[in-house]
DNA sequence: GCTTGCACTGACAGCGCTGTCAATTTAGAG
DNA sequence: CTCTAAATTGACAGCGCTGTCAGTGCAAGC
């Protein structure tokens, strides 16, 4: 057999099936289908009840030839690993399914995303109606070029920098940040280690902005020693918490910038026999799943990352693409990991 | 503006615009981007150089309507959380990517889709040239049934019994039990705990099958005071071991059917002071990035899960739909939750 | 009564591409 | 050099749907 022949097309229940069904035009089931005004409430009833009794399904292809629109949203992103990208598709999906759109995921590194070419074969593939972009696919400046030229829509999560062409959705990072170290200074603790997230991410960026800014309003001196460099995995938060300790004094908390390095943190510690939080501190960043996954559980900062991407992919949905802000509250979430105060 | 006008066909680079350029027909310019046969080598590279010159792209709406293929897939899945479905993502998309196909992600709770009119109403939804099914959809009966009824081809992932109309996509998770236990047992280990997952979950039943195998070959008596039930998730895994520690005598092992319940035991040995492996070897299941995470790192089984992504949606690619079945390998990944005997 | 406006409906063209099938060219055989 | 088969190409008709625009019919306004 040569021909691999996939459609269906013998049995696909078209518009002109529903038409010819409940005696009016293509034309006219296509407005009930699509919720338009100006049918009849007659006309409509008449019309949905062929479609549910014939069990039509619309072609989307059909569809998306003839409005030049795909229904479909790509979601870009770069790190794997992260829950924040499958929240983010939960709550676009949940948003794409009340529209009857659909959700693409496009994992890209950033990395081969530094040249125009490799930009424009992406997007060359990608038909879709918009694209949700992720950090630090968000601020690409090469991608977001690109897009702006060809005049897709976009959505930039949590982008270092509000400014351009599209929508930006995010939360303040530097105010929870600042609230975290509030949090930490309350339970009594000065020497606070920080570990810093990948360099270009605007929320490691803010995130150390938030933590030096609250030592400095509190009047506390701060101290280089007790930052280290990191890059959001788990190993560089095992990493640093060995060389935060390894400095005299050592950080009676460590404030690590997300939820996986806290998570290294706490395996250094339970492998050198300290505890949280009576010898260190810990806190995390982003409430992940992992957060309550480690013991004891982190004090962590919790945003809502489906509402994120369910707004994301409304906005495209509703073709609202003006370069609004879109600011998310957050909240600090108080665990064991910092339940009480050092000794 | 009544009007959102999304469409930028003013700008679209059409076969017409190739065809004319490079003075061929439109059906022409179709067979060389579609690396059909019969096209002159000369033909070929003319109407090549034109294409990328005009910066063509294809519509994957017309491609679609015409041919009735989508050149989309859609991953089903119920279970937000777990690593294995990101995984799964990432080898579906590579395979994808490659052939010019894209990854639909539509998340579905599993119990939602009891009643065929909730699986009819979704599968009408979906406009895709295939379906990966990932555990425990790959066993839901309506909607296999619906598949069927459908003509839809589908990919099920690890489901309980590999009969039925669709490619089975597996591994040996009995086998890779009964190697787990017998890696303990070598340890020196006699009593070990086992917590369970899911009911229904194929993976479940192998798993805990595998564990009660492997005890009967070596002789050890079992023991239905050292089996608790759980459900896959972290909470369990941790009431698991609670209940386990409180048999007398008390394991010296713990086999937690996943990697998460394992995390789960080893949070509840952090916070009654034991420690893994000397006081307890913990064992998981499907080497996440947790089981790296935690302290210490757990023994657990590592399965190519992007390669059966990649597999998965290759078969739809290529319109494989035999109900075969595909085994991968299992790797047993010993760390430090088990690498030293009991004491 | 006859316009005017509005709610409703349908005819028609065509979105960009591919399948079909027929036409043309080329290569190989005799 | 002719004849047949194979390779290469193109004309054409849609795929299923929606945008446009031109109708209907009917109530309100003069």
């Amino acid at each position: 057999m040569p021909s691999p022949f996939r459609g269906k097309k013998n049995l696909a229940v078209t518009l002109k099936d529903i038409a010819d069904r409940s005696g009016v035009s293509m034309k006219t089931v296509s407005r009930v289908l699509n919720n338009e005004p100006n049918v009849s409430d007659d006309t409509r009833s008449r019309v949905e009840e062929a479609a549910t009794h014939l069990g039509y399904r619309p072609n989307l292809a059909a569809k998306g030839l003839a409005s030049s629109r795909s229904f479909l949203i790509a979601m870009l992103y770069d790190d794997v690993s992260t829950s924040y990208v499958l929240n983010l598709m939960d709550g676009a999906t949940q948003a794409c399914r009340k529209a009857g759109y659909h959700l693409l995921v496009e994992p890209v590194s950033n990395a081969e995303l530094s040249d125009a070419v490799a930009v424009a074969r992406l997007l060359r593939r990608l038909n879709v109606d918009g694209l949700i972009l992720t950090p630090p696919l968000c601020d690409n400046l090469v991608l977001l070029d690109s897009l702006t030229k060809l005049g897709m829509t976009a959505i930039r999560l949590s982008p270092f920098d509000a400014q351009g062409d599209h929508p930006v959705i995010k939360i303040d990072n530097y105010g929870a940040s600042v609230e975290v170290t509030q949090h930490l200074m309350a339970l009594g603790h000065e020497r606070i280690g920080f570990i810093k997230g990948i360099p270009g991410h605007s929320a490691t960026h803010f995130r150390y902005q938030g933590y030096r800014d609250a030592l400095a309003q509190a009047g506390v001196r701060y101290n280089p020693d007790l930052v280290v460099e990191g890059d959001f995995t788990w190993r560089t938060g095992r990493e640093g918490a060995a060389k935060l300790m390894s400095r005299t004094p050592s950080p009676t908390a460590i404030f690590a910038s997300n939820d996986d390095m806290a998570a290294g943190v706490l395996s250094w510690m339970g492998q050198y026999g300290r505890r949280a939080p009576s010898d260190i501190a810990v806190v995390g960043f982003d409430d992940t799943s992992l957060s309550r996954l480690v013991y004891p559980a982190l004090t962590t900062v919790g945003q809502d990352v489906a509402g994120m991407g369910h707004l994301a992919a409304q906005l495209i949905i509703d073709g609202e693409t003006s370069p609004q802000e879109h600011r998310f509250a957050h909240e600090l979430i108080v665990r064991e990991s910092t339940d009480s105060a050092p000794t």
